[in-house]
DNA sequence: ATCTATTTGTACGTATGTATT
DNA sequence: AAATACATACGTACAAATAGA
C-alpha cells in the first residue's frame, strides 16, 4: 500500500492536499487496489493495519472506507475473518448512483425516448437468434403478465412496470456492458412515473395494445434469428410507446432510485 | 427531518434495520431533502443537530455524511456559516461513480462504437441551427488543434484526446441531459486508451485524416441547420473513427475515471 | 448450544484546524 | 488581531456480530 502525504507536509495548498485525510486515504486504497490488480473478493487490509499503515486515527479510517462503500467498490463484514473486500459495484448501486446525477437536472420521458429509440432495436437487433429457448419462453410469459385490459389504476401501473420488465429482461441479455446499462437504467427511470390519463380509457388501451403485439412480433424474430426484423419491430414498439407516453402525460417522479 | 428506528428496536432483522446506522442516517437525509424539495445550495442541520435529532455519536453522524459526500449529493464547508450543503451531483463526478461500475466488467472500444454509432449523429442532428457563431468558432479552432500531422507518440495521444474535446463540446450542448452525459461518458472513457499502432503510420494517418475532414463538414451543416446532413456525416465519421481504432489496436486503460 | 476469539461498529471527550466577522 | 462558529482529527473504551471450538 502506498503512503500518503503526511499531515506534517508543509505544501499543503495544492488540488490534492486540499482534500480531506478520508478522502486521500480513499484515494490511495483506490489506485492500491489498481496497481496490486485486486479482483472482487479480495481482502483489504484491516482496520488497525490501515490505522499503522496509515499513521491515522480509527474514525479518519472508518470515513475512508465509507467513502468506498458508497461508491459500491468495498462491502464489510464484522466478526473473525471479517474486514472490508473488494467488491464490484452492482447494477442497482451505479444505477442509483447515476440516479442521483440526474434527480437535479430535469430529464424528460421525451429525453430518454430519444435514447430507447437509438439504442433498443440495436439491443435487439444484436440479440437476434442468441437467446436459448428458456429465455425466449421467459420473454413470452412477461408478455402474458399483461394480456388482459388493467381493469384499476394498480393494475394500470402494475402492467406498466411489467412490460418494462420486458426491456429489463433484453437488457440482461446484452453483451454489451454499456448497452446493457443505459437500457436497464431506462427501463428503470420510467418505473417510476406518474400518469394522469389512464391507460384502460380506449384510446390509450389501442395504443398499448399496439405495443403488446410488437413484443410478440419481436420474440417471435429474436427466435428466428432475424436481426434486422427484430431491429423494426423494436423500432416501432418505441416510437409507439413513444406516443403513449405522450396521450398519457406521464410526468418523472422527483425522488432518488432505491438502491435494490 | 424524520426520525431514524432507534438502535433498541427489537425488530432489528428486515432488510432495512440491517443496514448500518450510518447508511440508515443518510438514507433518512436524502429522503428528507426530498421532502423538503432541498436545492443545491440549501444547508443541511449542523454536525451538533444532527448528533441531536438522531441522537447518535459525532462519529456515527459524519460517516454518514461521508457516504452522503461520496455520492456527490453534499459538500462540507469549516467555518462559521459552515456545515453541509446540498449539491448537484457534478459531471466528472457522476462519470467517475459510473467508470467505477465498468472497471470490473471488460468493456470493449467496439462496445464504446456501437452507443456512438447509434447517439453521436443523433445528437448532431439535434444541434443543427442550434449553436451560436461563437460556439461553431470554437469547435473549428478545436480541429485547428491537430490539423498537422503528429510526429511523436506524445503528439500522437495528445491529438487523439483533442479529438475527443470536439464531442465532449457537442455533448456540452445537449438539450438532453442523458444524451450529452452519456456521450461525455464515452468520451471521456476513450481518452484513455493505449494503441500499438501509432497514428503517424500512413495508413492509419490516412484514415484520421478523413475523420478530421468529416468533422469539418459536420461544423458546415452545423451553422448551416442542416439535420440530416449532420446526421450523415456524424454517423460516417463514427464509423471512420470506429476503424481507427480497430487499426491502431486500441485497448482501454485499466483505471479509475478521476473525479476531477 | 455455549463459549471464546477476532474484527468491525458505536460512543464520547478533547484538541486542532479553518474560515468568517 | 481576536473572538467565534463550525468541521476535522485523535484516542480510548466498550458494544455487537460472526466463525469456530
Amino acid at each position: 500500500m502506498p503512503p500518503v502525504t503526511t499531515p506534517s507536509d508543509p505544501r499543503a495548498a495544492d488540488s490534492v492536499s486540499r482534500r480531506s485525510r478520508p478522502e486521500r486515504v480513499a484515494e490511495a486504497i483506490k489506485s492500491w487496489v489498481v496497481a496490486e490488480n485486486m479482483a472482487p473478493g479480495d481482502k483489504l487490509p484491516g482496520e488497525q493495519e490501515l490505522i499503522a499503515r496509515f499513521g491515522m486515527a480509527k474514525g479518519t479510517i472508518r470515513e475512508a472506507m465509507r467513502l468506498l462503500e458508497a461508491q459500491g467498490l468495498v462491502k464489510t463484514r464484522t466478526g473473525p475473518g471479517g474486514g472490508s473486500f473488494v467488491h464490484a459495484v452492482s447494477d442497482a448501486r451505479a444505477q442509483a448512483l447515476l440516479g442521483n446525477y440526474f434527480y437535479f437536472k430535469n430529464l424528460t420521458i421525451a429525453d430518454i425516448y430519444q435514447l430507447r429509440i437509438a439504442l433498443e432495436p440495436e439491443l435487439a437487433a444484436s440479440l437476434a437468434g442468441r437467446l436459448g429457448e428458456a429465455d425466449l419462453a421467459a420473454l413470452e410469459a412477461n408478455i402474458a403478465r399483461y394480456d388482459t385490459p388493467p381493469a384499476t389504476a394498480d393494475e394500470d401501473r402494475a402492467q406498466h412496470i411489467a412490460s418494462l420488465d420486458f426491456h429489463r429482461r433484453l437488457a440482461g441479455h446484452a453483451e454489451n456492458p454499456l448497452l446493457g446499462f443505459v437500457i436497464g437504467f431506462m427501463s428503470n427511470m420510467l418505473s417510476d412515473i406518474t400518469v394522469s390519463r389512464r391507460l384502460y380509457e380506449p384510446r390509450n388501451y389501442d395504443l398499448w395494445r399496439r405495443g403488446r403485439d410488437h413484443q410478440r412480433a419481436l420474440v417471435r424474430a429474436l427466435r428466428e434469428g432475424d436481426a434486422e426484423a427484430a431491429r423494426h419491430t423494436m423500432a416501432a414498439h418505441m416510437r409507439g410507446a413513444r406516443d403513449l407516453m405522450e396521450v398519457q402525460e406521464a410526468r418523472m417522479a422527483r425522488r432518488f432510485l432505491p438502491d435494490r
